[in-house]
DNA sequence: AGATTGGCGATTGTCAACAATCCGCTTGAC
DNA sequence: GTCAAGCGGATTGTTGACAATCGCCAATCT
């Protein structure tokens, strides 16, 4: 209903514009963990040249959602158990740090928006759609961060909650109870707008905590029956070794 | 001492090591902030291809070192107060967790590695040289990090890290007291070892509070005197606008 | 005089050919 | 039978040429 006005023609460098084809097909699950990428397959399809593609998968590298080996190959990250804790540690203490600061600078409009965005999820919950009841939930939580005006906090927080959509698309943890959907975030957003900066901060961590756990029990359940593999190693830590600590020698 | 064996050959591919030359420039404060950098002119002086170049400036930009405005011109962003604030009250955070997780899950090994980056400080600081003591402070905040084990958190440090050298570089911040150096970090050390997590938390994130404060200062007075010029909007919060909400709705 | 349009030079964006590298397999010796 | 060396195919890395776009400046019109 809005989308009238901004659809003009899209100048931006056709990688960018095939990063987000590529987003999308692997946030729906169109593409799955593990699978093998080859660049002349991938641009032939998209009807890009390889550089362009090349570029677009880059991207995607630095956002985490595609891992590369050198001269080898691209693929798909399986996401672990330890991925998972790894993702909702991080995202427990973003959203923290967001509630913490949204509630110390909020303004008017800040207040508008986050009622709004709160009220979406009760209407969503009401619809008993949990396609709806998700998308309003990640908008909300979307919302808190967004009103901190934090720049790097967002672009931080997006590039997570990206990873996060991946994992969850390829772990069928959707289930939620939609009653407790409401009940869990009203004492957030409540915090926030009243001003109660560490409460919201408290409440926000909190929030994260069950997902943290189930983590947690599950790497432990892997270690006492170690069925399926031995650890998986994403190649992520290899890809820049070494690089910062040198760079304080020249200064 | 120890880079004997590590200097083989380097065959990682030609961009990623450009990326490292053009990382250790701008660090060094060889390229100042608001320089405009033209692929053909660098691409000529570290005799590469202008698309490996192309490549190796894309990794900086993804890593907040460089900006780029399409169709027009690379250009190293100007750090405001505003950018300091955001990158020490997110370093804050980060730092926090990381105090927390090295306490709660800290093993004999991660004893032994923390106390002997914190025994190097020690010496750099009796030493009463300046350059040593910041290399050690940020090898002790660096290894705090490391010790969790978090590879998405030791990621985001490392990026988080690069700009705070950038800053520092670029706005002559590097005077401190060497006599409370030491004074500072040892309570955070002490309550790592002695495993109390929310203590830890507690001492490293208020170690960056001054830092945090002195940048919120200096915005207020900015707005009290706008001598300079208006606020300097960077461009890095219009290179990916609008593109997770829509990708979920595909799922 | 002021505003608008068109062209010009510089710079970035895109592409397709060529080179370098890796993985799996065969081949051969011991 | 086992292991090592070497070959072949597939895939990524690198490059230089060509196309698209932008900012600036001058010429033109009102």
């Amino acid at each position: 209903m809005k989308s009238a006005r901004s659809v003009k023609v899209d100048r931006r460098p056709l990688d960018w514009r095939a990063a987000d084809v590529l987003r999308e097909q692997i946030l729906s699950g169109k593409l799955v963990p593990g699978q093998r990428i080859t660049e002349a397959a991938l641009a032939a399809q998209l009807e890009v040249s390889r550089g362009t593609l090349r570029a677009a998968l880059r991207s995607l590298a630095h956002e985490g959602l595609i891992e590369q080996v050198a001269y080898t190959k691209w693929r798909l990250p399986e996401l672990s158990n330890g991925d998972a804790w790894e993702l909702y540690t991080l995202r427990g203490m973003l959203e923290g740090m967001a509630a913490h600061l949204a509630a110390q600078h909020r303004t008017q409009d800040c207040v508008v928006t986050l009622t709004a965005a709160f009220e979406r999820l009760v209407t969503a919950v009401a619809s008993r759609r949990h396609a709806r009841v998700a998308e309003a939930d990640l908008a909300l939580h979307k919302t808190i961060v967004a009103i901190t005006g934090h720049q790097r906090l967002i672009d931080q927080y997006h590039l997570l909650e990206q990873q996060v959509c991946h994992y969850i698309v390829h772990s069928n943890a959707l289930i939620m109870d939609l009653n407790q959907i409401v009940s869990e975030h009203e004492p957030i957003v409540r915090a926030i707008i009243a001003g109660d900066a560490v409460k919201a901060e408290r409440l926000a961590r909190a929030h994260n905590a069950p997902e943290v756990e189930r983590a947690a029990a599950a790497m432990a359940q892997e270690q006492v029956e170690p069925a399926t593999e031995p650890p998986i190693r994403t190649t992520r830590s290899k890809q820049r070794p070494k690089a910062a600590t040198r760079a304080r020698k020249a200064a």
